[in-house]
Order: structure tokens, then sequence, then C-alpha cells
RNA sequence: GGUCGGUUGGCCGAGUGGCUAGGCAGCGGUCUGCAAAACCGCGUACGGCGGUUCGAAUCCGCCACCGACCUCCA
């Protein structure tokens, strides 16, 4: 049950079975983030995303490598190869070293993954450690005539490319309709066509960041670092390469053109892609100016907020949608997701509390296989937690008295529960009070007694001013069968 | 304009040609000294118009609206 593994290829618009070329390795490549802002909503996804692929396909007892490059060099502030790089346009204008851009970043965008749970991937390379493998590629592909030379920097040659492969497989961009549609933009007479794309480009006299090559001083095209890394610590041709939906084209469309006429096919069988997050129907984007840093939702303050959302909000909130269909974000739908969350956890506590009987009115197997088909059917995380909520539903009637679980089956549910909730959707509890929780309860423990004897005394007024006072102070006292427990807000 | 995708009950969000998605909110009930929590029950939704079919939210066509990509963005 644990096979069978479908995943929908972008390259095919399909689902497909997941082989691997050599089993049992894989090999996962996913575009990382250009590190030159705060981490906001919309890195989280793919990361989130891709942790869940990471995590099961580890858990099939496949030996994955996972790579996800930052982009410290390359990519273009502006319009088609032509506008300042990223990095330096923020180093310039912080008046940093460019390194010092991507240091600080690059720790921002580990420190608040790490909030997220979202595990580190098992290389993180970084482009401007890879020119030389960059420049390799670039060479071999105006050897074999597929770019050329312009004032010192390298375009690609879509139109020759198209002649012999098909350029847009992947978008399903037709070529003859770009003509028409790409932006014709100054200062693009270095190009042939609108839509060839840098290789290497000359750096101009104020560029700062640049590295001597055969063609110019310069720096690598965006689209040639991923090429490069992946062909290096993945091999030519490696399982999956994922991204976001808004990386489909141009820049994982070139990525397949530079790396067939380089190694002669594309570089990865399965190619994955999760939507956007939106905001008020409208994609979150820096261009746009609508998006929300991670630090923001964390702590709160965005006037868009209602409130802070902790990380496993998020987290589960984003889980709660398919990772293909874009998620509308809203304060309401964070409260719910916040709920819903909070509902599921305290339904793993509560099944390390309940009591067994001689029969079992659930069936955890079958519960378990429905959890497993759910992650196999192209990771379909809102599903798998569906069924998470019914085995929180039968955990609660055993609690309630209403069903029974026998004590195999207490202990089958709960190493599914902690298999699915813990380890592959990495939702884990959040800890709620960080400082003298052991003399808290023995305090706790005191309280609560009390008030259970003058609830035994019929004295209402002592037992509610307990529970309305310690609810004040944001610790909910809630009544049950076996006695009063407690937790913090 | 081109390409692609979407339109599901108050909100979020799955989905299969006929069988309850789930969460949140709401309503009724059980439990409770009261409340909270928990449990039980309820709402009978699928953009519009046609078509295929014994039967369609699910297949086809047209229309409307929304969005993404076509320029950097996860």
């Amino acid at each position: 049950m644990k096979s069978e593994l479908k995943i929908f290829n972008t390259l095919t618009r399909e689902k497909e079975t997941f082989v691997p070329v050599n089993p049992p390795h894989v090999g996962l490549y996913v575009c990382g983030p250009t590190v030159y802002g705060d981490p906001h909503l919309g890195h989280a996804r793919p990361a989130i995303t891709f942790d869940l692929l990471f995590r099961y396909l580890q858990h099939l007892h496949y030996k994955v490598r996972y790579v996800r490059n930052i982009t410290d060099v390359g990519h273009l502030e502006n319009d088609a190869d032509e506008g300042e790089d990223k990095i330096a346009q923020k180093a310039r204008l912080e008046q940093l070293e460019p390194m010092e851009v991507v240091q600080y970043y690059t720790e921002r965008y580990h420190k608040y993954m790490d909030a997220l749970n979202v595990k580190s991937p098992s290389i993180e390379p970084r482009a401007s450690g890879h020119i030389i493998e960059q420049l390799a590629i670039v060479d071999s592909i105006l050897q074999k005539g597929f770019a050329y030379e312009s004032n010192g920097s390298v375009y690609f040659d879509v139109e020759r490319y198209n002649r012999e492969h098909k350029y847009g497989i992947l978008s399903g961009r037709v070529l003859e309709d770009l003509y028409s549609t790409t932006r014709n933009l100054e200062g693009q007479s270095e190009k042939k066509n609108s839509f060839d794309f840098a290789l290497w480009k000359k750096a101009t006299p104020s560029h700062i960041m640049r590295w001597p090559s055969k063609y110019s001083d310069g720096f690598p095209g965006w689209h040639l670092e991923c090429t490069a890394m992946s062909a290096r610590y993945l091999g030519e041709t490696f399982d999956i390469h994922g991204g976001g939906m808004d990386l489909l084209f141009p820049h994982h469309e070139c990525e397949i053109a530079q790396s067939t006429i380089a190694h002669g096919h594309g570089p990865a069988r399965y190619w994955m892609h999760n939507n956007m997050i939106t905001i008020n129907g409208q994609k979150m984007g820096k261009s746009l100016g609508n998006f929300i840093t991670l630090e923001q939702f964390f702590t709160g303050s965005h006037k868009m907020l209602e409130k802070a959302w902790s990380p496993m909000t998020i987290r589960f909130f984003i889980l709660q949608a398919h990772y293909r269909s874009t998620v509308d974000f809203s304060n309401e739908a964070l409260l719910a997701a916040e709920k819903g969350l909070q509902r599921l956890m305290e339904g793993m506590a509560q099944l390390e509390k309940i009591k067994p009987g001689n029969v079992s009115e659930f069936d955890v197997e079958s519960f378990k296989s429905k959890c497993y088909e759910a992650l196999n059917d192209d990771l379909n995380s809102p599903i798998l937690i569906a069924h998470l909520f019914d085995a929180v539903k039968a955990i609660n009637s055993v609690a309630a008295d209403k069903i029974s679980l026998t004590a195999d089956d207490i202990s089958a549910l709960s190493s599914t529960m902690h298999l699915f909730v813990e380890e592959l959707l990495g939702l884990t509890p959040e800890l709620k009070s960080e400082t003298g929780s052991e003399m808290l309860d023995g305090v706790m423990n005191l309280v609560l007694k009390i008030r259970q004897q003058a609830k035994s005394n019929k004295d209402w007024a002592t037992s509610d001013q307990i529970r309305d006072d310690l609810n004040a102070l944001g610790i909910i006292v809630k009544d049950g069968k076996e006695g009063a427990s407690w937790e913090i807000k």
C-alpha cells in the first residue's frame, strides 16, 4: 500500500506513477529563493510542498538527495536580461557588499524555514559558487552552435533551437506566438530575438558582481545556475524538478533548452509545480507590493493581519489546500486553520490518555490505508487531513465513552497518527509556555485540586472564580470525566 | 491579444458519472451546578445556457466572470 506514488507531471499534464531512474536513489531539485529580501508567505508554499515530498519519499525508503539552490547572482531586477542584478541592486541601495546581502537574507530564510519545520535540503548550493560549471555549459552550447556572442555577452539562440527541438514543451508555448507577444524592450539590440535569453552577461563598469571569462568580465544568466548545479549534484538526468508555477515559463523552459543542448536531453523526468498564494484573489508578489513576510505573520505586524499567526498555523493552512491549487489568504481562513489544527493536536494528546476496551469500533488498518492513498495521489494533503480528522473524531468518541478501541489498536492508531501528522505533514505541537512548566504543572494541580474541593462543597462561587480568573490569565480549564485539565490559550 | 487554469453550501477547501469529503462558523440536542471542551444530529452546495446519458457538480459545446503566465517574482 505504500508503493504507487503518483505525481502530476507538468511535462505530460498527467498523473504518473513515480519510478526513479536509479532506485533506491531519488534526485530532487527545487528552485530556491533569490536572497535579496525577507522571506514571505509565497516562499513558504514551495518549501512546505517539497518538504512534504521529501519527507514522504524518505518514508518510502528512498535515498533522497534534495538540492535546493540559493540564487545569489544573475537574477536581474527588470526586463529581459537588461535590468540590474537583484542582489547588486540591494547591495547598492544599502551600501553593502553583495555577499553581505546574501548572507543576511540566507540566514533569514533559514530561520523562518526552521520555524515552519521545513527540513533542510541535502545540499543547498549557491549560484556564485558554481561559475566554472556554468561557464562550461556556456562553452558547450556555444560550440554546438545554439548560442551566439554579442558584445561580450552570450545568448541562447531560441529560434535555432526550435528548428531542431521543440521550444515550449513544458509550458505549452509556441514560438510563433512569442514573436508577437514578447515585449520589445529598449536596449535589446544585442539579442537576435527578444525571447533569446542570456547565458553570460557582460558586466557594466558599475556592476560589482563579476567574474572573468573568455567572453568578458561578467556574470552568468539566471537560468543557467539550475542547469549547472542540478547536473553537478544530481547528474544530467535526475528524477524530480520542482518549483513555483510562476517559474514554469521562462525559467524552466530555458533550463530544458539549455540542458537539451548541453547534455542531449532535458534534466528531469518529472516536473512538479506548486500554485500561488493569493491575497484577495490576487497573486502575492514582490512587484505587486501585497506580500506579507513570514516575520509579519508570526508577529502580527502587518495592517492586513488581525493577529499573529503561528508557524504551525501557516503550515497547516498551506497543507489544507492541494499544492496545485491556489490558496487564498484571509484572516478568516487562517482562523479556521488555527482552530482546526488545535483540534487535531488535541486529538493527538487525547490519544495518549484514552483507556483501552475489549473491542474496536474504528478500523485503524483501513484508516492507515486511506492516509497512504491520499499521499500517493499526488500528495493530496487536504484529503489526508480529512482522514486525520475522522481519526480525531474516533479518539474523542473513545474519550467520551461512546465507542471503544483495544489496546493494540490504540497503539497502532497512535503510531499512525504520529507518522502522518508529525513525521510526514511536519505538524508538531507548539510550545505554549517556555518557562517553568514543571513548576506550573505543580501549581496548576494544586489550584485545580482546591477548585475540585470547592465543587464538592457546592461552593460554585469559589470554583467559578478560579476558573474565570485563570481564564483571564490565559489558562483554560476543561472539565472532563476524569477530572479537570488545563491548557494555555 | 496569445496560452493555460479556475468558478463548489456563510467562509476555507476536496471530489467521483448514481453512494456523507473535511475544517471553521451557525442551529438543535446530550453531558455539566453553570459554562467551556467533548459527543450526537442538521443545512442538502456545485457560475449561466444547451447537449450526451436511465442518471452529471463530475463528460461535451457555447457564454459570463476571475486568475496565472507571456517582464523579475515561490
